[in-house]
RNA sequence: UGGGGCAUCGCCAAGCGGUAAGGCACAGGGUUUUGAUCCCUGCAUUCCCAGGUUCGAAUCCUGGUGCCCCAGCCA
């Protein structure tokens, strides 16, 4: 059998990209670039847009460089710059020795602006911050001329060079492009494209520079010098292109690339704002930018997330130019669908209850042999000790089941996994009439093979108590209960709907010994219980903390609701 | 008549003049020592609306409607 290969995702960009190969432009070469601002950590939506440019520089045979967007240093910082180069490469994504940031072109784009200002396209700008607002116009009427904007070319060029010693305070000039006051288009309405700021260490330059250039001018250029041929940015920007190339036709730069938008990624029962992940931070909802309620790359690494399933999620939503809310459910099923066939099989009791095995010898210890996945005998087995004492779940055992209900009940029977067939005995309760133990008799000939005359219809998990381990584990929901937290109908404040259930910790879980062994990171299958994986921190008492990724499907969880 | 975009199943999304792919979700059924997985089956006579062109229109034309983005010295 040959491996189905790969298809290769399509999408408007793609058929854009044949066409201008087609047409032979760029010598046929693909170059794009993945830009983030290291103001913050990278999320899902970032995810959609490495794997868009990255996927499509591998398909073609081209390049993605990573360029950090560091042209506004009062927000950003070397951790960020740390955090995306780590998430980035664990995406699977290898930028090579393509590493940039926009920075690295200060003085460049310094000499740009200088020939701007020499071709009478850029002044040097006295209004105040307020003035330039009011001066704009606003969106249907139009704006008026600065009465700097008439400034000679000579006195510019002295002023822009001022700016740059240091002669000038924050906010009191800019340097603009002279374009149109009157455009319909507000962004042509004599953009700044330089700001003076005091005072403020670059992460990458540190004091060499007060002086800092704006977004729309320095990411044209910085597309220019690398050779993009293809700039994607998300729909926002779809205003700025006139703006994007307005710069690189007006200065002599060796290649004009073209900017394609694609709209964003909404996922239902998240955000993906960098200002509001920044607040959940720092306001203390969540633990940290990698806490696993969290939508970044982080977070979701931390949760059990495969690099491999948030690719895959990524592919299925595709690149349009349409709004769209994606629901939590594709995630959920990218990483269940992963999980499910390699994630190996393990069992775990969550809310321990205890059960004496009243006719086994209790100085014996049986090894049994169990498969690490139920479809593919690759995965090998493991042994798991039985014995007479052991635990089982306390949602397995109802002393007043309801209708269809197949796990334990008192005189009844269960299958326990991996193992024998047992029978519920006798009901153990304290003075507070709480059940604290199950009296089970096994039947010694079900190992293997179903019971005489009788059919046994539940199976529900274990582990000994004699040999499991204790450990701590978090179950992890939906971060908000509403799916569109930042856009509620009654207008209300997306921390408004935080989902208090988003996070449970259970202290004293008890898993089957091999996962002693478990590494970091590592997702494993607590069977009949959902997805799990080691996470880096221990409890105060030096045991484990594991992490649910996602619970199994549960169709009698859903029966239950209904 | 400020400018720029978008409208195909509950959600995502193919489709590019030849008679509506696929995935998710949902609903039934089968297998099963995970109420998991897996396997069947069903799920848009119709593509925002209205006209028009055509043998033939989701695709072309005309006119509407709805929704989104833009007035940072943020990106």
């Amino acid at each position: 059998m040959s491996e189905e290969p790969v298809k290769k995702p399509t999408n408007f960009i793609r058929h854009i990209i044949d066409a201008d190969l087609e047409n032979g432009k760029n010598e046929g070469r693909i170059t794009t670039r993945f830009p983030p601002e290291p103001n913050g950590y990278l999320h899902i939506g970032h995810a959609k847009s490495i794997v868009l440019n990255f996927g499509i520089a591998e398909d073609y045979n081209g390049r993605c460089n990573l360029r950090f967007d560091d042209t506004n240093p009062h927000k950003e910082n070397s951790e960020f710059v740390e955090a995306i180069k780590a998430d980035v490469h664990w995406l699977g994504c290898d930028p090579k020795e393509n590493i940039f940031f926009a920075s690295d072109y200060f003085e460049k784009l310094f000499a740009y602006a200088v020939e701007l200002i020499k071709k009478g396209k850029a002044y040097v700008c006295d209004l105040s911050a307020e003035q330039i607002r009011e001066y704009r116009g606003t969106l249907t009427q139009a704006g008026k001329n600065s009465s700097y904007r008439d400034r000679s070319v000579e006195e510019n060029l002295t002023l822009f060079n001022a700016m740059r010693n240091g002669d000038f305070a924050d906010g009191e000039k800019v340097l603009r492009a002279k374009i149109d006051m009157s455009s319909g288009n507000i962004n042509l309405r004599d953009p700044t494209i330089y700001r003076v700021r005091h005072g403020i260490v670059h992460h990458q330059t540190g004091s060499q520079w007060c002086i800092y250039p704006m977004y729309d001018y320095t990411h044209c250029i910085s597309d220019a010098l690398e050779g993009i041929t293809h700039s994607l940015c998300t729909l926002e920007f779809e205003d700025h292109r006139p703006l994007y190339n307005w710069f690189l036709e007006q200065l002599d730069v060796p290649h004009h690339p073209r900017q394609i938008e694609f709209s964003r990624l909404t996922l239902e029962h998240t955000v993906t704002s960098k200002r509001k992940l920044s607040e959940l931070v720092e306001q203390g909802f969540v633990e940290g930018w990698d806490d696993p309620r969290m939508p970044t790359i982080a977070g979701m690494r931390r949760r059990g997330y495969s690099a491999a399933s948030i690719r895959e999620f990524c592919n299925r939503i595709g690149v349009t130019k349409a709004h769209n809310v994606v629901e939590m459910a594709m995630l959920e099923d990218c990483i269940r669908s992963d999980l499910n066939d390699n994630a190996p099989r393990r069992m775990a009791v969550l809310n321990p209850l205890k059960v004496v095995i009243t006719n086994y010898d209790d100085s014996k210890v049986e090894d049994l042999l169990s498969a690490n996945h139920p479809q593919n005998e690759e995965f090998g087995k493991r042994s798991i000790p039985f014995c007479n004492e052991i635990y089982i779940d306390r949602s397995d055992f109802a002393e007043v089941p309801p209708k269809k209900y197949k796990r334990l009940i008192p005189g009844g029977e269960v299958r326990l996994r991996n193992a024998y067939v047992i029978r519920c005995d006798e009901m153990i309760k304290d003075e507070q009439g709480e059940l604290i133990e199950l009296r089970c008799s096994v039947d010694a000939d079900t190992l293997g093979k179903n019971p005489e005359g009788r059919k046994v219809k539940g199976v529900i998990h274990w582990v000994s108590a004699k040999h499991g381990i204790s450990a701590e584990v978090r179950l992890f929901d939906r971060l908000f209960s509403h799916p569109t937290p930042d856009n509620t109908k009654d207008g209300s404040d997306y921390t408004a709907h935080i989902n208090p259930e988003a996070l449970r910790t259970l202290s004293h879980c008890v898993l089957e010994n091999s996962l002693a062994s478990a590494e970091i990171g590592q997702g494993f299958q607590f069977e009949r219980e959902g997805y799990f994986c080691l996470d880096p921190a221990k409890t105060a008492d030096g045991r484990p903390v594991f992490n649910r990724t996602i619970t199994l499907r549960d169709v009698w969880a859903k029966m239950q609701s209904k």
